[in-house]
Formats: structure tokens, C-alpha cells, sequence
RNA sequence: GCGGACGUGGCGGAAUGGUAGACGCCGGGGACUUAAAAUCCCCUGCCAUUCGGGGCGUGCGGGUUCGAGUCCCGCCGUCCGUACCA
């Protein structure tokens, strides 16, 4: 045996080992449990960053762990290929954006390859290539015949310069982040999900997803955003209407005015003639969006003179204000307003001098008078109100909704903040949409024995604008229903309908549509699914939504792709700048005792935060060379150890050396084996004790934990001496640190005589008796602070610890002669005596 | 503002209400070596110490308990999400 663990040798001899094994190809007839483990499939920009290197490794883990446990495990790799920046490429470099892609694709396989990730690579997918997205196209016609698809006119951020749609993300102080024109907003006629159909499942579903974060669901509770009130109108005092929502019918006695969006409808027919109201809509319409400018932006109205008459108070008048504050697209663009009760309301009392009426109890407070600083948004008991005093506030709702039913101005509503999707991109970079606009017949769905639309090669992008727009010949069809000639759709799919169902086409593949029904329910839902928490709403809910619209049409009986969602930390490294404020890399500096240093320059660097790797920072580290320099192991290793894997983990050089030190400890361990005889107790029940709590950790996916306790094994196989224990702890430990570690685990087996490859072995066996120590150490505790330790044997009877306790030594000298008033015994654990 | 998470040595972090600081990193001392690297051994929360042991310690202030890093109440701070949501 070499002294020395190689890995450049051995990680590109296991991984051929496993690619030419197919060891990892799931079989879909396999007898065994399923177990489908799955990461957030990458964008394919250039090169892996140690965020992925982070994420594949968690999942690998967990995959081979669940392999040496039994499971036929489902570890599918491919890549989210379409969107922007293969076009900006294209644009900038002169590049197709598909052999952009596809070059970016082969660059990252490799160095996934090289990372010994346990993948299937024969399910490997890239939503780019027509055999993926066709599928997509065909499932887009599905909804669509189902109703689940419709076209809308939608207002959307255009950039006149690169004659495009806009991103909210991409829109920076009102211009775009390319071209830094101002952006205008343009309506377009649009493609729409009806994710809104599905928004009362969604949020039932996701409350029932025990095996997400609590964090996430919240996120996604808060985006869907239920709010259950009346919906009921007002009549004008100009022979109008206006519909107005609350969730607080309890408080309608409280309502002291009316106020609408400056974009609302009676505003703007108010402005046709009447400057005074155009300057004030003109007003409302400045002012920034950010979180500052709104936090500190005053409450605007302006009273349009309009009355407003209380529905159950017939001679109760109430000013109808334009307002800054009410949004068009929320509820019905109108709201009236309680001050006592609102805080927003209370402020915009306080402005305007409107009346401020208590009706909800606020302790002893009943009186209608109201001398608070804040409105009382507590609960309470409904006074001043009049055949509402004296219910609760839940019950004042249902009353008031009761009776603005009975009496026809009003409704129970629900309303939502979750909007329909819109998935229309004027992009070339994308799925098109398999639909061909006719004159006499509207908008008719490809005939599905013509999918794939296919992108055509042929494109320009040396000008701005949607290339597809202006091909010469790609949008010219004839109409499938009637002949006559017709004009392909151009948009393309929001990306984010591409990773909507991925998981399924990994669970199931066949040629001739999406998926096989019967085939992905035996992977489907997912058991662990890790990524970044920045997906934890758009990606999350839009994948949940299109799975319940395909459980909907009968595709599919999953109603949640994903049982378990794991949402991993960043990756993060300290930053540096130069003295003139550039960022600088770490190969550009050279830290000593003093500081830090600039190496072209030998200025002083300042030290900036850790922050997460980024290149506008500047403080990436490319894992490639790091895998060169210590194998993969040793990466693998440091990605697990030390931080938990939901907080971010800091990358340093010193950490990534004690990863290597670890690995060469390890190989140390197997390489020194040679015969011995004899039992070592202890070591057999540390061995065993690892096996389980790794095993527990794995789970749980706590992999900083079970590293602490492989540190702790192997500090305590490497001090006993030798013996048949510790041989047999040094052979377990090879299959223990296996998934961790594959690589140098491969060729301890091998070279141990183990039987196949290691990723197929099993997970050890533990013997329960060895988890149970026969002796404990039992805190002796005076006062409740630390005085001794005893050593007993477990299950020692209460009395005799207890006795024990008190003759020690210390503990008497710790009395002071005091008799003990009293003993606590907890067994097996601690003593604590009261003087 | 609202919602959430978190706050433990020089650092990353362990700890079913029961011996706080496991494990790793950094640092110090020693062994091996001509020397270095590698490796191995010892020390390493703070304070004072007669070297037995002692006092103080988990952001701050209270409380519950025989016993609190952990539970409860009130503050302070950091980070994340969100944005006038009626």
C-alpha cells in the first residue's frame, strides 16, 4: 500500500469505476424502497461556483447514505438552460446562445464529474433541447384545454431602447438595467397560468408540508396572502357607486371616509375635467417605491367633495378622498377608512382632521372618544355600534356580512394577493408557445403531432428586439383549423414553467409524452429536495402549483412534489479593498502578522465583511483549481464540516487544509491495518454509538454533526492500542465516512479485499447492547453548581447514589458541616444536594 | 413598520431543563529532523491562585425551577423576508 492518499489517481479511477458500473442508475422495476433525493438543477452560466459544490454535496450524502440502507435512490442531475444571459452573450459575444449553453453545459458536467457526485447521468436532462421542451409545449396545450391557460391584456415594464419586457428585478430607478432607459409601462396581450384557481389548495398544502421549514412555508402563506372580509359599495351622492373591501366589518360604525386609488376609476373620470384633481393624481403618481421613501412618505388625500352613504345608516355621510395610499391592484382599489382601529387610517385622520371613533373595546376603555397615539388594533369587545355592541370581533363580522347579504349591498369575499402567472417573454432564449394566431379563428393550440416548435437556428441578435418577432420566415404558418394563412406565436415561457416539472420528466422519460403516469408516482413526491432559500416562494410555489394543475387534468395523482425541502446557506468569504476602493481578489492579496496587503502594489488592503461569493465582490474562490489541489474528498469533507447547513459557511484556506489533514488521517488509519488480537470494549461502543448517531445525523441532514462525531471515532481509534476492536472499528469506519468520502473509501475497500464497490455496500449493522454504557459519570451538584463526579454502574439504585453522593470527599468539605435539606437523584445523570 | 430567525471562547460551532464550550480552526509549548515540511504529544473561556482548589461566565434586566444556554416576561443588537394588502 502507498503511505499516502492520491487523489488525482483515485478520484478519476472510482469515478470511471462507477460510470462504467452505471452504479448509480436507478431502476425504475427495482424491488427495493424508493427514495428520490433531489437538488435544485443549475443554471448553466460558465463554470460550478461552492454554492453548487455546497448544495450536491448535501444531496449526495443523503443519496449514497440512502443507498447503503437499502433504497433504490433516484439522484438525477440536469440544467434550467434557457433564460438571459445566453442571449446577452449573444449579444455581447457574437455567440449562438444554444452552443453557449451547450458549451457551458459540457464545462460543468465535467466538473460535477469530478466532484464523485453519485448521479444518474443516463436521466440527464437540459430544458433547451427540444426533447424536453416539446414535452413542455404539450403539457402547455393540456392546460390550456382544460382552462387553465389564458390570454390577457397585462401592463409590463418595456424598454424602448432593447425593445423588450423587463423584469420587475431588472427595472433599477425606473430605467433599464441594460440600455438605462427609462422604462415605460406597456400593455401587451399575454399568456396566463391560473395559479389563483389553485390559491386555497396552495396554502392548505403548504400548512400540511411537515417536512419544510417553517420559514418557508410562512414566505409562501405570505405571498398567497388570504384575506377573508366583505366586499359591498357605497352609494355616491353623484347618483354613483363605489365598491369598496375590509376584513374588518366589525368596525363599520368606526368608518369616518371613503378613499380610492388615484388610478381608480372615479379619480380618473374626476381628472377628464378638473385640473386640480390631475395635479394631485400626478402627485401621488411621484414619490419612489423603496422601502425608505415609503416608510417616511406622508399620507396624501384629496377630497373629491363626493359623499358617501353608510349602508346601514342611511343619514351618515362620509367624504370620498383620492389617496396615495390605496392601490389599484389590491381588493377592489377602494377601502373605507376606521381610524381608531387602523393605524394607516389613524394617520391620514389625523392629517385630515376626520372624526376617530372607538367601536372595539380596549380594555376598560369604551367611550367613543379616542385619545390614543396609535390606533388599537387589539382584540376587544365591539361598542358604540349599535346592534353589534357588546359581540366579539369574530362574531361582528359575521353579523355584518349576514346582513349585508340579507340586504344586497354586500358580500363575504376572499380576495388574494397571488396573482396569475404570466408566463409570455418577448425572448428568443425560451420554450416557444405552441400557438398559432388566425385572423377568423383566434389564437388555436399546435396540433400536437406537430410538436416540438422548434427554435430555428437562424437568428440574429446584432439588433434589440425579440428575434423570433423579426425571422423572416419562422411565424408565417397556416392556421391548423382553417387553412388560412397565419402567424406563429413569438413569445416564449417564463423559465420558471421549464423547472415546474423537471422532477417528473427525471422520474420518468419516456419519448412519446411528458411522462408515464404510473412510472413517476412510484419516485414521486420527492423526498428531500435542497436548494438555495432564495427559490423558497417563486420556484417552490410555481413547481407545487403546475403539479396540482397536472393532478387536476389526471396526469399525475401528487398533489406536493416535494415531502421534504431542505433550503441550505450561502457560501461566503471575506472581502477585500484596495485603498482607492476596488474590490480585490484573494489571489491579489497576501495576508501577514500586520494585515493584510496588496501584492501588485504592497498597499494596504482593508478587510471588508464576509459576504456571500459573488463576482462583483470579487471574492470567489473557483473550486476547480481547489479540486486539483486536494481531490475531491477533501472538498467534499470541508462542505460539510463545522457550519450547520442551513447558516452560511465561510470558506478559508485553513479550513479547507484541515479537511485534507482529515483525509489523509483517515487513509493512515486503513493503510496501518495489520493483525491483532483481543477485545476493546469501549472502542466496540464508541464504534457503535457512531454508527448510529452518524446515521441519525445523515437524516436529519445535521452533516456538521456527524463529522464531530467521525473526528471523535477516529481521535479514539488512532490513541487505542491495537487490537481485533480496533481493527474491526477501523474497517467499519471505512463504510461510515463512505458517503462522505467516497473516493479514498473506494480504495480502502478495495485494498481491504472488501466484496464490489463500497457504494454498493451496506450501512453498518449496530448492536444495540453496545449503545448502553455499564458505567456512568454522575455530576454531584451542591447548590446546583458542580462539586463532583462519580463513576457508578448504570441503573445504580437511587439510595445508593444518593449515599455515594453524600461521603465524597468534596462534597462533604463543600457542606461545610451543613446537613442537606434536601437530594435530588436523577438516575444515571446527576445528584443535586440542597443546604 | 410588519413577519421570522438568531445572539455561547480569538473564530466556526456542540449541548432530550441535568457536568457549558464536544469537534474543528487559530494560538502556545514540546518531540522527531542537520534543517524545513509532514507527523505525533501536551496546553488553550475569563479572573485572581499558596497549584489543593476557588470565583465569574451562554447579549442585557427580571421570573419559574432543587437545577436555565435551553422555559416565561420585558429590553438591546444582528441578519433574512416583505412592503402603504384595506
Amino acid at each position: 500500500m502507498a503511505s499516502r492518499f492520491n487523489p488525482l489517481k483515485a478520484d478519476a479511477a472510482w469515478q470511471k469505476a462507477w460510470d462504467d458500473n452505471r452504479t448509480f442508475a436507478a431502476r425504475d422495476d427495482s424491488p427495493k424502497p424508493k427514495s428520490f433525493v433531489l437538488e435544485m438543477f443549475p443554471y448553466p452560466s460558465g463554470r460550478i461556483h461552492m454554492g453548487h459544490v455546497r448544495n450536491y454535496t448535501m444531496g449526495d450524502v443523503l443519496a449514497r447514505y440512502r443507498r447503503m440502507t437499502g433504497h433504490e435512490v433516484l439522484h438525477p442531475m440536469g440544467w434550467d438552460a434557457f433564460g438571459m444571459p445566453a442571449e446577452n452573450a449573444a449579444m455581447e459575444r457574437k455567440v449562438h446562445p444554444g452552443s453557449w449553453t451547450r458549451a457551458n453545459i459540457a464545462t460543468m458536467k465535467a466538473q460535477l464529474k469530478r466532484l464523485g457526485f453519485a448521479l444518474d447521468w443516463t436521466r440527464e436532462i437540459a430544458t433547451c433541447e427540444p426533447d424536453y421542451y416539446g414535452h413542455e409545449q404539450a403539457l402547455f396545450l393540456d392546460l390550456l384545454e382544460a382552462g387553465l391557460v389564458y390570454r390577457k391584456e397585462s401592463a409590463v415594464n418595456w424598454d424602448p431602447v432593447d425593445m423588450t419586457v423587463l423584469a420587475n428585478e431588472q427595472v433599477i430607478d425606473g430605467r433599464g438595467w441594460r440600455s438605462g432607459a427609462l422604462v415605460e409601462r406597456k400593455k401587451l396581450s399575454q399568456w396566463f397560468l391560473k395559479i389563483t384557481q389553485f390559491a386555497d389548495e396552495l396554502l392548505d398544502g403548504v400548512r400540511g408540508l411537515e417536512h419544510w421549514p417553517d420559514k418557508v412555508k410562512l414566505m409562501q402563506e405570505n405571498w398567497i396572502g388570504k384575506s377573508e372580509g366583505l366586499q359591498f359599495r357605497f352609494k355616491l351622492s353623484d347618483g354613483g357607486e363605489v365598491e369598496v373591501f375590509t376584513t374588518r366589518p366589525d368596525t363599520m360604525f368606526g368608518s369616518s371616509f371613503v378613499a380610492v386609488a388615484a388610478d381608480h376609476p372615479i379619480a380618473q373620470s374626476l381628472a377628464t375635467d378638473n385640473p386640480e384633481v390631475q395635479a394631485f393624481i400626478e402627485r401621488c403618481k411621484q414619490g419612489g417605491t423603496t422601502a425608505a421613501e415609503l416608510e417616511t412618505q406622508e399620507k396624501l388625500g384629496f377630497d373629491t367633495g363626493i359623499r358617501a352613504t353608510h349602508p346601514l345608516d342611511a343619514s351618515w355621510e362620509l367624504p370620498v378622498y383620492i389617496a396615495n395610499f390605496v392601490l389599484m391592484d389590491y381588493g377592489t382599489g377602494a377601502v373605507f377608512g376606521v381610524p381608531a382601529h387602523d393605524q394607516r387610517d389613524f394617520e391620514f385622520a389625523t392629517k385630515y382632521q376626520l372624526p376617530i371613533r372607538r367601536v372595539v373595546s380596549e380594555g376598560s376603555q369604551t367611550a367613543p372618544e379616542f385619545h390614543g397615539t396609535e390606533a388599537y388594533t387589539g382584540p376587544g369587545t365591539i361598542v358604540n355600534s349599535h346592534f353589534l355592541d357588546g359581540l366579539d370581533i369574530a362574531d361582528a363580522k359575521r353579523e355584518v356580512i349576514r346582513r349585508a347579504e340579507a340586504g344586497g349591498w354586500g358580500t363575504g369575499t376572499t380576495v388574494w394577493r397571488l396573482r396569475d402567472w404570466g408566463v409570455s417573454r418577448q425572448r428568443y432564449w425560451g420554450t416557444p408557445i405552441p400557438i398559432i394566431h388566425c385572423e377568423s379563428c383566434g389564437p388555436v393550440g399546435v396540433p400536437k403531432d406537430q410538436l416540438p416548435v422548434v427554435l430555428p437556428e437562424d437568428v440574429s441578435f446584432d439588433i434589440p428586439g425579440n428575434p423570433l418577432d423579426r425571422h423572416p420566415t419562422w411565424k408565417q404558418v397556416d392556421c391548423p383549423k382553417c387553412g388560412s394563412p397565419a402567424r406563429r406565436e413569438t413569445d416564449t415561457l417564463d423559465t420558471f414553467v421549464d423547472s415546474s416539472w423537471y422532477f417528473l420528466r427525471f422520474a420518468s422519460q419516456p419519448s412519446d409524452q411528458p411522462f408515464d403516469k404510473a412510472v413517476a408516482e412510484q419516485w414521486l413526491p420527492v423526498g428531500q429536495y435542497i436548494g438555495g432559500v432564495e427559490h423558497a416562494i417563486l420556484h417552490l410555489l410555481y413547481a407545487r402549483f403546475f403539479t396540482r394543475a397536472l393532478q387536476h387534468i389526471g396526469k399525475i395523482d401528487v398533489a406536493e412534489p416535494f415531502a421534504g425541502l431542505f433550503t441550505q446557506g450561502m457560501v461566503t468569504h471575506e472581502t477585500y479593498k484596495s485603498l482607492d476602493g476596488r474590490w480585490l481578489s484573494p489571489e491579489e492579496i497576501r495576508k501577514d502578522s500586520a494585515g493584510a496587503v496588496e501584492i501588485a502594489s504592497g498597499d494596504i488592503v482593508t478587510l471588508g465583511r464576509i459576504e456571500k461569493m459573488s463576482k462583483s465582490k470579487k471574492n470567489t474562490v473557483d473550486p476547480e483549481p481547489i479540486v486539483d489541489q486536494y481531490g475531491a474528498d477533501a472538498v467534499r469533507w470541508f462542505m460539510l464540516s463545522d457550519s450547520p447547513p442551513e447558516r452560511d459557511l465561510e470558506w478559508s484556506e485553513n479550513g479547507i487544509e484541515g479537511a485534507w489533514r482529515f483525509v489523509q488521517r483517515l487513509w493512515r488509519l486503513f493503510d496501518g491495518l495489520e493483525d491483532a488480537q483481543g477485545e476493546d470494549k469501549d472502542l466496540d461502543r464508541r464504534l457503535h454509538r457512531t454508527i448510529a448517531g452518524v446515521a441519525e445525523d445523515i437524516d436529519a441532514l445535521t452533516f456538521n454533526k456527524a463529522v464531530a462525531k467521525l473526528y471523535e471515532l477516529t481521535n479514539a481509534i488512532e490513541r487505542a492500542q491495537p487490537s481485533a476492536s480496533r481493527n474491526t472499528a477501523i474497517r467499519t469506519l471505512v463504510r461510515v465516512v463512505a458517503p462522505m468520502v467516497p473516493h479514498i473509501a473506494e480504495q480502502a475497500w478495495a485494498e481491504m479485499g472488501g466484496e464490489g464497490l463500497i457504494a454498493d455496500a451496506p450501512w453498518p449493522e449496530v448492536d444495540p447492547a453496545l449503545l448502553v454504557d455499564d458505567e456512568v459519570t454522575i455530576a454531584v451538584q451542591v447548590n446546583g453548581k458542580l462539586r463532583d463526579t462519580l463513576v457508578m454502574p448504570k441503573g445504580a439504585p437511587k439510595d445508593q447514589v444518593e449515599a455515594a453522593a453524600l461521603g465524597a470527599e468534596k462534597i462533604v468539605r463543600a457542606l461545610e458541616g451543613n446537613a442537606p435539606r434536601k437530594v435530588i437523584v436523577v438516575p444515571d445523570r446527576l445528584v443535586n444536594i440542597v443546604a
